[in-house]
RNA sequence: GUGAGCGUAGCUCAGUUGGAAGAGCGCCGGACUGUGGAUCCGGUGGUCGGGGGUUCAAGUCCCCUCGCUCACCCCA
């Protein structure tokens, strides 16, 4: 006979009173801050077919290894409760042809279940706020994430550093992965063998070891920034020098690997103070083959997954916040070479809670006028050569066609006040 | 689980007695070299759910199968 205890299962817990407010409130505000950039919400199933992981993630991944929640179902069919927010909303986005979209931006909150050993801030059911951002190939792209993860620890007082790597692409990485491999194999003997086998299947795990007798390896072995093709060169070049623009503080880690088969180029990770030794609050980068790998269309993508138990644990919750918005627009550049004032003036709105998104597509005028009208944005802010050159900025009012040049300083004053009446 | 109906482009659908896969909307671009919605023009987009069969020829007929919707059953 069974005896049913009146028990959580092992690794899952309850939220009760007052919690269950601070966690509303908590996703309130991660919802806030993804609406500031433009996102919006999109839910998935709990469920998905189990190929989704298996393929997406890749057979190096711990997670599909040995994590996975999994089960055949009645009709024969392999379900699993999802690890991460990625896939599920790639899967989606193939689904339903969001490829008819010149961009996508959305945002999801949601339990994450996965069958580790429960230790200090690691759930087998855990929470978690993601990003994704379909349809930007270019650094921008990539600049927002970051920008938005580090928003969101500013909001919730954490203190920690954003790490941050280029691991190529699958033109150059694999050049990387094999000198990477010769080099180890040096050192086959020193290693301990119970990492061997994580090593065979993808030697770039070999960082993530979390063991002395591996970590005093790791400065004599090649770094993939030597690797890089001109491609990731270039992007990461345009990255960082936007990074710089935007003043945001990041820490280069060449070894920073990630545990999902499915990144290329940028990955980064926010470690926080008071987690203990690397453990991140969020991590995230860039995935453009990941929608054709499902035989989707090429379409790039970037994003990151926030763990919530995790934020919660280091966060001073904010006293006075908003939940909306007070007013939404949409900011576009003359030109390709303005596209970084309008990325630096939206976020500057975004400080004042008003909500501003650019099309970091880099097209022309009218495009993005046609995406600010499709996306019912009431006002436009145009940066051109005449707005730029006196760092003033055109407002545009949607339904009116009035506008006028204002100085960027005032800007926000100005939609705040309009917006209010 | 039982029964019925429906599966054709991203969406809504048309497709005649079996005879060259279409429309509207959307998306991209142009007319309009810094301006959306209107109009016109061009372009993109399809394993006709999948497999098998009949036939010179199948989106169309037959068989199997998968999926979706609705009703019933059960249920938050």
């Amino acid at each position: 006979m069974i005896t049913v205890q009146m028990k959580t299962p092992k690794g899952m817990r309850d939220i009760l009173p007052p919690d269950g407010e601070l966690w509303r409130k908590t996703e309130n505000i991660l919802a806030l801050i993804a609406r500031l950039y433009g996102y919006r919400e999109i839910r998935t199933p709990i469920l998905e077919y189990s190929f989704l992981f298996r393929k997406g993630l890749g057979d190096s991944s711990d997670v599909v290894e040995k994590e996975m929640y999994e089960f055949e179902d009645k009709d024969g069919s392999y379900l699993t409760l999802r690890p991460e927010g990625t896939a599920p909303v790639v899967r989606s986005y193939i689904e339903h042809g969001m490829k008819s979209f010149p961009w996508v931006r959305v945002f999801y909150i949601g339990p994450m279940f996965r069958r580790e050993k429960p230790q200090k801030g690691r759930y087998r059911q855990f929470h978690q706020f993601g990003i994704e951002l379909f349809g930007v190939s270019g650094p921008h792209g990539d600049a927002e994430a970051m920008v938005m993860l580090y928003r969101v620890m500013k909001m919730f007082g954490v203190s920690g550093y954003m790490s941050y790597n280029n691991i190529g692409c699958p033109v150059c990485r694999p050049k990387y992965i094999e000198a990477l491999r010769k080099e180890i194999e040096r050192y086959w003997d020193d290693i301990p063998e119970q990492y061997h086998e994580k090593i065979n299947r993808n030697p770039m795990r070999f960082f993530d070891i979390k063991d002395e007798k591996v970590a005093v390896l790791f400065d004599k072995m090649p770094t993939i920034e030597e690797f890089l093709c001109d491609e990731c060169q270039t992007h990461k070049q345009g990255l960082e020098t936007l990074l710089a623009k935007l003043g945001m503080p990041y820490e280069k880690n060449i070894r920073l690997v990630r545990g999902f088969d499915y990144y290329t180029r940028t990955v980064f990770e926010y470690i926080g103070e008071g987690l203990g030794a690397k453990s991140a609050v969020a991590g995230g980068g860039r995935y453009d083959y990941l929608m054709e790998s499902y035989g989707g269309p090429s379409v790039p993508g970037v994003g990151f997954g926030l763990g919530i138990e995790r934020l919660l644990m280091v966060a001073k919750m904010p006293e006075r916040i908003v939940y909306e918005p007070y007013a939404e627009v949409m900011v576009v550049y003359t030109k390709k070479d303005f596209m970084d004032n309008a990325f630096i003036l939206a976020e500057s709105l975004r400080d004042r809670f008003i909500a501003a998104e650019v099309d970091l597509r880099g097209t022309s005028l009218k495009s993005q006028m046609k995406a600010a009208s499709k996306r019912g944005y009431k006002y436009v802010l145009i940066l051109g050569d005449d707005e730029v050159e006196k760092g003033m900025v055109t407002l545009r009012d949607m339904n009116t066609g009035q506008q006028e040049m204002y100085k960027q300083m005032e800007i926000a004053d100005i939609i705040l006040e309009r917006g209010s009446s």
